[in-house]
DNA sequence: TCTGGGGTCCTAGGACCC
DNA sequence: TCTGGGGTCCTAGGACCC
């Protein structure tokens, strides 16, 4: 049992998450800078944060407390929030703000521990054993770190400790917000087992459903259950799965290294559905632009690239395809992607449309065998990415966008930036 | 005013080779 | 002419996370 071993190993390891992050980062700019200041703290009312339904993007990001007392729930529409609650405040995602909050935020981890690994925006997982004495007494280090980002950045974070990853990621879901939680193997029994079975993490609706088909109700029920009875039902390595977290195991470890991305893609829902191939065509372009400006950030090469198509009745189709060489070329992603959706679009009249890279090796791996066409963008490419970076996207665009009326390059949230504390940022 | 966007991991099935 | 399997690669799609 792993869970013995780590405490024999006496790891420390903690899941440090902010609160509703999103809404805590608009709340503490707000309240430290600009115009909103004089209003109500986002916190204090009903409010979220969510995306323009006129948009087509509606749906609630991050809500408040008081948004949550009224049933709101995130990934509700936006519309049926304001039905729950018809005073709510909503105010629109502003994922720069979040990039550079998160990054301060990861900052400030680094300081007290070299053993961080960023989970998602909002949470990083530290590992303290052995750390200046923070593991001598782990829920008044978790109480520290908890005071200490409200003094330096304002918001609030749950701290989840126990002995692995699994057990701290549960542990910090407890009870929210501003609270610090255990979740010791010695605890599981208490505080994890009587808890409904979708709390358990990756026992996500699908999962939990099958789940609740046989019976199985509590991670407890799912913790009794027999391995080889869940490895019947969910093949080996979910059932595995499902069995160890149920039971408080978990042999990963926190990775402080550099994140290399696995893939990289941008997808986007459009206003109006598109019926014809041109807008298509130039949406895909501006998807490509980021996709690939993204991949020349990080210096990577796509071995394989992939469309994604969802039509006006939210069915989604992919078509993927590896590549004779790799590449990080703009134009390049963009012919190989015109190809694909010649290949996958029925006509059925779409509403967002992504591009994927995937098959990432570093710049330096690239196998120099062959002279490409795309050579000459090589040169092309990051002077307009130099030139966008200083003057901002528009300062230059492929032909086709003049009078388009669309985004010359589009897509998603942005890469994160590192910035070393919030206020500095801000 | 219906339903986002960024990822990771896993599986199934077909192609292809030995 | 029919009949094998093992192994790997590729693609499509699903489940999960935030």
């Amino acid at each position: 049992m792993s869970s013995i071993k780590d405490k024999e190993n006496n790891r420390t390891i903690m899941l440090i998450d902010v609160n509703s992050a999103f809404l805590s980062w608009e709340a503490a700019y707000r309240a430290s800078y600009g115009s909103a200041g004089n209003g109500p703290d986002l916190r204090d009312i009903p409010s979220i944060v969510g995306g323009d339904s006129k948009k087509r993007r509606g749906i609630v990001l991050a809500k408040s407390v008081p948004a949550k007392k009224y049933g709101i729930r995130t990934g509700d529409t936006v519309k049926e929030a304001m039905n729950k609650c018809p005073r709510l405040t909503v105010v629109p995602p502003n994922h720069e703000l979040y990039n550079k909050a998160s990054a301060a935020f990861v900052g400030f981890l680094q300081e007290i521990t070299p053993f961080v690994e960023q989970y998602s925006v909002d949470e990083c997982f530290i590992d303290v054993t052995g750390v200046n004495g923070l593991d001598a007494d782990p829920v008044k280090t978790g109480d520290w770190i908890r005071h200490e980002v409200f003094l330096r950045f304002g918001y609030t974070v749950n701290v989840g400790i126990s002995t692995n990853k699994l057990l701290a990621k549960m542990a910090s879901e407890l009870k929210k917000p501003d609270m610090t939680h255990t979740l010791y193997p010695e605890e599981i029994e208490d505080k994890m087992w009587p808890l409904p079975i979708e709390e358990l993490f990756m026992s996500g609706p699908s999962t939990s459903f099958q789940l609740k088909q046989l019976g199985i109700n509590t991670i407890g029920d799912l913790a009794c259950a027999g391995k080889d009875y869940l490895i019947k039902h969910f093949k080996p390595s979910r059932g595995t799965m499902l069995y160890n977290y149920a039971n408080g195991i978990d042999e990963s470890h926190v990775h402080p290294h550099e994140h290399l991305p696995k893939s990289i893609g941008n997808s986007s829902t459009i206003p109006y559905d598109i019926s014809d191939e041109k807008s298509a065509h130039l949406m895909m372009l501006s998807l490509c632009e980021m996709v690939g400006k993204r991949l020349r950030e990080h210096g990577m090469q796509a071995g394989v690239i992939g469309i994604m198509i969802k039509d006006s009745h939210f069915r989604h189709y992919l078509k993927s395809e590896k590549l004779p060489y790799c590449t990080q070329c703009t134009q390049t992603i963009y012919g190989f992607a015109k190809d694909l959706f010649g290949k996958l679009w029925n006509g059925c009249p779409i509403r967002a449309i992504g591009v994927y890279t995937s098959g990432l090796i570093k710049d330096e791996n690239k196998q120099l065998t062959f002279i490409h066409e795309e050579d000459k963008f090589d040169r092309i490419d990051p002077v307009i990415d130099r030139l966008r970076r200083e003057y901002g996207n528009s300062i230059i665009m492929r032909g086709g966008f003049v009078d388009s009326g669309m985004r010359c390059v589009k897509g998603g949230t942005g890469d994160t930036q590192y910035f070393p504390h919030m206020h500095s940022a801000l």
